[in-house]
RNA sequence: GGACAGGUGGCGGAGCGGUCAAUCGCAGCAGACUGUAAAUCUGCCGCCCCUUGGGGCUACGAAGGUUCAAAUCCUUCCCUGUCCA
């Protein structure tokens, strides 16, 4: 891109946040006219990213577009301590193997969006993890119980009597200072980061450097609409998941959150999408689970999902890509097999979904305890789970 | 350091000696329905064994104890919150 004005990039820019402290700031950092350090920090122990990670990602993508250094932080430090929204308050350290075998994971995804040529992978424990007691102390005294309080998970917890311990705290404190080790210019997170990327800027302050731009994008619910995607709900559609896989989640949705979908995950236009407001809801979906697929594969792979998807959730058939699973005995009980073949959670659960008269072998219903002899090949299907059998 | 309250299944939250694998709500799974989904209705929802109904095992913070019998009583310990210092 070469020399565009700066309101065209602050208009560039400015899409797709939900909010942005503060614009003029931005302004008058991109008359510097030097490449700007945005910073966005990542968790080092879910490395598998979903969509919802990816409306960061694309705002990382849009500034080094317009030629700015992207830091790619993980916080490996920071991650010790834990999620302060909650349970998990022990979490079990992460040796540097982990931690760096996580990083390459981050990045053979993250590369799937962000220009590699532009990104600086960082990690925290890099000047986290060499500070003294003393420095720790002195990081402290910039900011007051008060002003900690006043996050609001912590006053909730507070209120609520949840406790919290005093290394939560530090949370924000350590993430803040990350921004002044870094000098960074700007920070990108979730709207629910909001906090911890201001403390940065007060942070910055204190450190005699000109406080960081924080731009927030809007949290992307998950496949349930209600809730904030994230691995642990199991409401989300990973990255690196096949083309079917994708499209069968996608299309799981309900109507009003595709919407939301084109605007966050496609680079759809508002108008256009008022467009797709007026076409059939299936066709408009399967359009959406399309376009998001080509993102991550191509399009190629996203119609053979689609036409998959008609022929096997709309037409009843059997799919093209079953697991197979192998049965060594020579012969087994619907109930064992179906344990093993990881449709049921367990003999007890295979069991109930028998008598609940939800099992297919090959393609007939069945509603009692028959014995299956291998070697043989059976089509299990219960729901939509389908198995291979063969022994 | 002291006083008080509490720790139950993925979550919330009943039960307070047997009839408790544990009411109920949410979440989840399956079936019906549909344009996919949602909504709705129905069933299920610890593990194992035989089976259209049973049997066994493991569970209510941890470890002991009382009792024919404990999630329920006692002891100690661990954890959390509140108030006082």
């Amino acid at each position: 891109m070469t020399a565009i004005s700066i309101d065209e990039q602050v208009t560039y820019l400015r899409k797709g946040f939900s909010e942005m402290i503060r614009e003029e700031d931005l302004r008058e950092r991109l008359k510097l006219g030097r490449p700007l350090r945005v910073k966005a920090g990542f968790d080092p122990t879910a490395p598998d990213l979903h969509l919802g990670h990816t409306v960061l990602l694309r705002k990382m993508k849009h500034f080094q577009d317009l030629g700015h250094q992207v830091i790619f932080l993980i916080g490996d430090m920071t991650g010790l301590i834990g999620d302060p929204t909650g349970r998990n308050l022990t979490r079990p350290p992460l040796s540097r193997e982990d931690i760096d075998r996580n990083a390459e994971t981050y990045k053979s995804q993250v590369f799937k969006i962000l220009d590699p040529e532009k990104t600086e992978v960082n990690f925290n424990s890099r000047w986290l993890e060499g500070m003294k007691f003393e420095d720790v102390i002195r990081l402290c005294s910039h900011y007051t119980v008060a002003r900690i309080l006043e996050r609001d998970d912590f006053s909730k917890r507070y209120a609520d009597h949840t406790p919290i311990s005093v290394h939560e705290f530090l949370y924000p404190l350590a993430q803040g200072y990350d921004s002044v080790a870094l000098k960074a210019d700007v920070e990108l997170g979730g709207n629910d980061q909001k906090f911890n990327l201001l403390v940065g800027r007060e942070l910055q302050k204190s450190f005699g450097q000109p406080p960081q731009i924080v731009a927030t994008v809007p949290l992307l619910e998950g496949l349930d609409g209600v809730e904030k995607m994230s691995k642990s709900k199991g409401n989300y559609v990973g990255i690196t998941e096949s083309p079917e896989e994708m499209f069968r989640k996608l299309m799981s949705i309900g109507d009003d959150l595709m919407f939301r979908y084109f605007e966050l995950l496609t680079d759809k236009t508002l108008i256009e999408i008022q467009q797709y407001k007026k076409a059939h809801p299936k066709e408009t979906k399967m359009e959406l689970a399309k376009l998001i697929i080509a993102d991550f594969h191509s399009r190629a792979d996203a119609e053979r999902a689609a036409s998959e998807w008609v022929r096997v959730v709309a037409g009843g058939e059997v799919p093209a890509d079953i697991e197979t699973v192998s049965i060594t005995e020579p012969s087994l009980r619907i109930d064992k097999v179906l344990a093993k073949a990881g449709i049921a959670a367990s003999t007890s659960d295979a069991n109930r979904l028998v008598k609940a008269g939800s099992v297919e072998v090959n393609g007939q219903k069945i509603t009692e305890f028959i014995t299956l002899a291998f070697p043989g090949e059976y089509v299990i299907r219960v729901g939509k789970k389908w198995k291979k059998v063969t022994g």
